[in-house]
RNA sequence: GCGCCCAUGGCUCAGCUGGAUAGAGCAACGGACUUCUAAUCCGUAGGUCAGAGGUUCGAAUCCUCUUGGGCGUACCA
């Protein structure tokens, strides 16, 4: 189906060609949707800018336009509006058709450019750390991102670029020759390296010497020394085993799994072709790529003197390796905004190198607890594991409490898709940009603008379709959605725009439009169902009024979906 | 020094790349459960969009400067 701004753009465009048949500057044209509900469903303000071209007053262009919109099905009226704005109104039965269509319908988003690959790469832990919230957001807003561009219809590959390949293995290897715990080792890895991780760093603050010997154990690594890769192989093995049982808890998925070491082969090439093309010079011993001036950034190094390769280096790989083997469209990275520099860095290399695509760096803020970064080194981290347990037992009691007679395990699964989903929200609802300074009781919040909110409606719906079959109502999918009121307008309008909202999440990246869109939606759902009976009103508009509420659960939850939230039955 | 990000009611944040009277959620106050799940709904109060200039029909949004915060700045990722 196609969305509602394409549809009107089109009407537009043929009034535009009727009283202006040499105009070609259709980037002018842009149609927003009404900033209040009053000025109708869409506006433009394509006569105030075109008035130096047509050299005629706005308000006379949008008047002319106006009258030469064709003939259609679509608009109860436009009109003309402030300084030259033309406002749009839909006529009710055109929008409440879309609606019922959403049932069995696709949306079209043929109008975007979808061809080819997108690879997005998110979460990239380094190994041999544990993942802790700090990981979160990369991990969820990729995840979201990665499900947005797929409903708008990109092939999309989920990327989870390892660093199983840097320093820290040099520093961990260290630790394990000189300090290692064998027992709590066999007992529980993960923590294990983690005590060797922390131990090595204050250790090195005591003894900078270690640092250089942990330089020269990756060295060792990297060049194939037999003792540490096969230790290397037993970290890599270790903690990706439990990362892969986060990911599996949070229901993500990722395609490829290409780590740092993956693209260590191809490393000698990649430095081969940027020193052939002349974008790599050596300086001070190391192999340097410098930049123009203008770009205001400092070199880039690509290889030290030591002969090792580093974090940029593995990145213009993975590039090298996407335009040899993929047919690219973009390439996405997910990652937070500290990493800004080395992104614009990588992107003008991989421009000058000749390997064409579409580069975004998407990152966002920085998240912190009691106003401290969080790191593996400073112990001052929240572990997933605690995190996730929180969210569930918080989830739990408010099940509890509200369904006791449910079985456990339904129980169960709605503590964790209520406790996860509110977690999840509280990222997703917000600009990714704003830095974030965690605190549980935001995270787990359970009123007002979050996922619990959001659920709780759909399942009320779903409740209202049980209650309605233990009548023997059936539900007719076919059967027209009428529109009685205000509110039930402005659902149904919220309902046929949604996917104008999940294009703009698509091109900005932001999966917090979506949040904000469902959100909006279901509060107007609230005003709804607190004023309006459903099951008790008369057989037409029953089954009017089931199919518009339906048709919010089914928004509430693609939009959900799009965020990597479950959606319950019953809650 | 240079560069990037940020500043919006008491608190936490939206604001769809320049639109009309700046919106939510928490918290506060007042109302609504014999009625489809009150994890809800309705209402009240609360703002010089950090400050000053500029650009124009029109600025929280764009430009310049100032203040105050976060971050990055060649062998970490």
């Amino acid at each position: 189906m196609e969305l509602l701004r394409i549809r009107l753009e089109k009407l537009l465009k043929e009034a535009v060609k009727t009283i202006e048949p040499d105009f070609e500057d259709w980037g002018r044209l842009v149609l927003q949707p009404a900033t209040d509900e009053k000025f109708g469903d869409y506006q433009t303000n394509f006569a105030m800018t075109a008035s130096k071209i047509f050299r005629q007053p706005p308000k006379i262009i949008a008047e002319s336009i106006i009258t030469a919109i064709p003939a259609n099905d679509i608009l109860e009226k436009a009109e003309v509006a402030g300084p030259g704005f033309i406002n749009f109104f839909l006529k009710n039965s055109f929008v409440a058709e879309t609606v019922r269509k959403t049932f069995s319908e696709k949306w079209d988003f043929s109008h975007i450019n979808t061809e080819g690959t997108v690879v997005i790469d998110y979460s990239s832990p380094n190994i041999a750390k544990p993942m802790h919230v700090g990981h979160l957001r990369t991990t969820i807003i990729g995840d979201s991102i990665k499900r947005i561009m797929k409903f708008i219809g990109y092939n999309v590959i989920a990327d989870n670029h390892l660093g199983d390949w840097g320093t820290q293995f040099g520093k961990l290897i260290v630790a394990y020759n000189r300090w290692l715990d064998k027992e709590n080792f066999e007992k529980d890895p993960i923590s294990e390296l983690e005590r060797l991780y922390i131990k090595f760093g204050d250790e090195a603050e005591k003894d900078p010497d270690l640092d250089e010997l942990a330089r020269a154990e990756l060295k060792k690594v990297q060049d194939g020394d037999e003792a540490n890769l096969a230790l290397w192989k037993k970290f890599v093995e270790i903690t990706l085993s439990e990362c892969k049982k986060i990911y599996e808890y949070l229901g993500i998925k990722f395609d490829t799994y290409y780590g740092e070491s993956f693209y260590h082969k191809l490393m000698p090439k990649v430095i081969d072709e940027l020193v052939e093309k002349g974008l790599a010079v050596e300086s001070e011993g190391a192999l340097v790529v410098f930049f123009d001036e203008k770009e205001n950034l400092h070199p880039c190094i690509v290889r030290k003197k030591d002969g090792a390769f580093l974090y940029a280096t593995s990145d213009l790989a993975t590039i090298k390796f996407k335009y040899e083997n993929y047919k690219m469209n973009k390439a996405l990275y997910v990652t937070d905004d500290r990493q800004a520099v080395h992104f614009k860095q990588i992107f003008n290399i991989a421009e000058r190198a000749g390997w064409k695509m579409e580069f975004v760096h998407i990152p966002f803020g920085v998240l912190s607890f009691n106003g401290e970064i969080l790191k593996t080194r400073a112990g001052n981290t929240i572990k997933l594991a605690d995190l996730f347990k929180e969210a569930e037992s918080k989830g739990e009691s408010v099940v509890e409490e509200k369904n006791p007679e449910l079985p456990e395990d339904e129980k169960k699964k709605i503590a964790k898709a209520v406790g996860i989903g509110a977690l999840k929200y509280s990222d997703l609802s917000q600009n990714r940009t704003s830095n974030i300074d965690f605190s549980w009781e935001k995270a787990l919040s359970f009123d007002g603008n979050t996922a619990p909110y959001l659920q709780y409606s759909y399942a009320r719906v779903q409740s209202i379709k049980r209650k309605a079959a233990e009548k023997g109502i059936t539900l007719d999918f076919n059967s027209e959605i009428k529109i009685e009121s205000d509110i039930e307008r402005s659902i149904a309008a919220s309902i046929a725009k949604f996917p104008e909202c999940v294009e703009k999440a698509a091109e900005l990246y932001k999966p917090n439009f979506i949040a904000d869109h469902i959100f909006d939606l279901v509060q107007k759902f609230g005003t709804f169902y607190n004023s309006t009976p459903i099951l008790k009103a008369e057989p037409e508009q029953m089954q009017s009024r089931i199919l518009l509420a339906e048709a919010v659960a089914q928004t509430v939850r693609t939009g959900l979906d799009l965020l990597g939230i479950e959606t319950p039955e019953k809650m």
